[in-house]
DNA sequence: TATCAACACGAAAACGGTTTCGTTGATTTG
DNA sequence: CAAATCAACGAAACCGTTTTCGTGTTGATA
């Protein structure tokens, strides 16, 4: 009962015509006669014939997919972009080939060299924690100079030349941290995550030029520097926030923010008042925590949909060789007010 | 400065044998003299030689990917689903290939045409909110039709024949609401999503029966039916929970938990002692919610894991072509108690 | 009537592999 | 010494398309 997938020469051999002849008709070539082009046409709505993507993708050395890899899927910024790029590819005749580095340097490596051999047309990604920590970008190197197009994104680095779309971290923070002060904090602390992500290390510089700029001193015993996205780290959150004494923190994620809301309130402190909350990552978190958190909307969206486009103009511009000349996009973040700030 | 791949063609020639040659060589046949195997290993080794993929895919007419289409992304449960797959599929030697339908049927049918003219071995997905509301079916039924393996996790439906992988949720959904009873709590409310979610009918099923199963009469007056996964709905919640009296709250998904949960206690309500709540899914919002929500787990890593199992083993199989047997597999999802529950 | 377009179609190469089936030249066998 | 065997390799088909380049038939032209 099996109604195997039908193919040219089936056609063919079924109309008694050859295969060059069903191609042609079925791309209404002028060098066909009206009749058989209506004969075949027909017969192949009727069967429902449609040409088979990989030898599409064999002839044309094009295979229409997208590679991206992202450190994380459970994970609502990395799920943002990913929806932006999705959209934007498959607006454009693209599919989205998904791989997850798991924050490891080999895994993101294995993942790339799987899909360097054909499978994909270009690849969008964000660095592992692996590959930062690591330093080593021979991969992405290797990639590029087979002629792949690359586009990275939010976990960048400087020494791999390609397009990238990042966020305006620094600047970012710098206003938030600013909107605590204008608000009246005099001691603002910083909850972040260790240096070898090179966003946590563009948001604290932001962090403390606005504390520079406003004249308040930078007091690295208010900076609280955790796991990344893990909150094993209680105990340590406690100590901090019995130990120290703030009037508003800013974290560099919106799990760093809540958890440390609630450690903060369960001792009795008053948010926004006795302290203020600014997270990063505009997640549902942020939207249903109590307060509900102001926070950075990363916009990842757009991200995704601009990632996405500076590839596929690559890609389709591969053929005309002149030298590639690479871009970075900046995302302008946008600061969300709500409750956890005055 | 561009190194393209290296084909056999290449190599064949710069080593002066045959293409034949070269690929048994690098199969390390038999029929190859040790020296030339030798020779033409280290030439390939030298400049990285690897396999095209689309090649491959051509010839044995196996492409190594599956396809995967889920309703949405930005979803804590899809995207442990989809974890789960990834890790298997690729632990297997298969890529994925991600689509989203956004809850459109329409998407859902053209992504399944596109990926299903060649790209994929098989497919993985669960129903958008389009097609469970049409229930047409026919783009399942065709590529199953046409040979193509088929799992359906989560949102299934009894019209198409093919492997499933479903929570036993009127199952789950009795047990939670049996605590709630258990607790002392006697006037339960439901709060759910439009019915043609089958998911959402299965725990409105386990939640009626586990009233009457314990002495409760079931008042639909304490059913409030909300659109899916929408909080713009919020004056609705607020007015059930000011016109209607309840000790206890089950809610077919975290969002609608956290969210009335605040409602209610903007009310005044405490949690649990005046009313308790208990959601499904076990996501970061469940985790950081004030008090920390009881709710449900899915083990979405575990259904993916065995949604790509169950579709690779027929993958596989696919050759020794005896009459597929489909299999329903169900996962027993957890009640995780925490501090919205006495 | 010989010439020449125009027309409608087919053969074959190409994309990059795998695999079956020769085809050599050298060695072993009777 | 002729015949059979074997080791080592190449030719060609195949997967499903696209596309270039013939080629045979017609009708018009000189």
């Amino acid at each position: 009962m099996l109604k195997r997938k039908i193919t040219l020469k089936h056609i063919a051999k079924e109309l008694e015509v050859s295969i060059s002849t069903v191609s042609k008709a079925l791309k209404n070539s002028e060098e066909i006669s009206k009749d058989t082009k209506e004969k075949v046409q027909a017969f192949a709505k009727l069967y429902n014939y449609r040409p088979n993507n990989i030898a599409l993708s064999l002839k044309n050395k094009r295979t229409k997919n997208i590679g991206v890899i992202i450190p994380d899927i459970v994970h609502h910024f990395f799920t943002t972009v990913f929806r932006g790029i999705e959209k934007y590819a498959n607006a454009h005749g693209y599919n989205v080939i998904a791989c997850v580095s798991d924050e490891s340097f080999d895994k993101e490596v294995i993942n790339m060299e799987l899909l360097a051999n054909g499978s994909i047309d270009g690849f969008i990604m964000s660095l592992s924690a692996g590959t930062q920590e690591k330093n080593d970008f021979n991969h992405l190197k290797e990639v590029l100079e087979q002629g792949i197009p690359l586009v990275l994104f939010d976990r960048v680095t400087d020494e791999v030349e390609c397009d990238k779309v990042v966020l305006n971290d620094a600047e970012i923070a710098y206003e938030a941290v600013k909107s605590l002060i204008d608000s009246g904090k005099k001691k603002v602390a910083l909850i972040t995550t260790e240096s070898y992500f090179n966003v946590s290390t563009y948001r604290a510089e932001g962090y403390k030029k606005a504390l520079q700029d406003h004249g308040l001193t930078f007091d690295p015993n208010l900076v609280l520097t955790l796991p990344y996205d893990d909150v094993a780290s209680e105990p340590l959150i406690n100590e901090f926030f019995e130990t120290k004494e703030m009037d508003a923190v800013f974290c560099v994620n919106e799990i760093f923010a809540v958890f440390s809301m609630g450690v903060a309130q369960g001792l009795g402190y008053q948010v926004p008042e006795d302290i203020a909350f600014i997270g990063f990552t505009n997640g549902i978190l942020s939207r249903f925590s109590k307060p509900a958190l102001t926070t950075v909307a990363q916009h990842g969206d757009r991200m995704g949909e601009i990632a996405a486009k500076m590839l596929i103009a690559k890609v389709e511009n591969e053929n005309l060789e002149e030298e590639p000349t690479y871009r970075t996009e900046v995302i302008a973040a946008t600061l969300i007010k709500r409750d956890s700030t005055l």
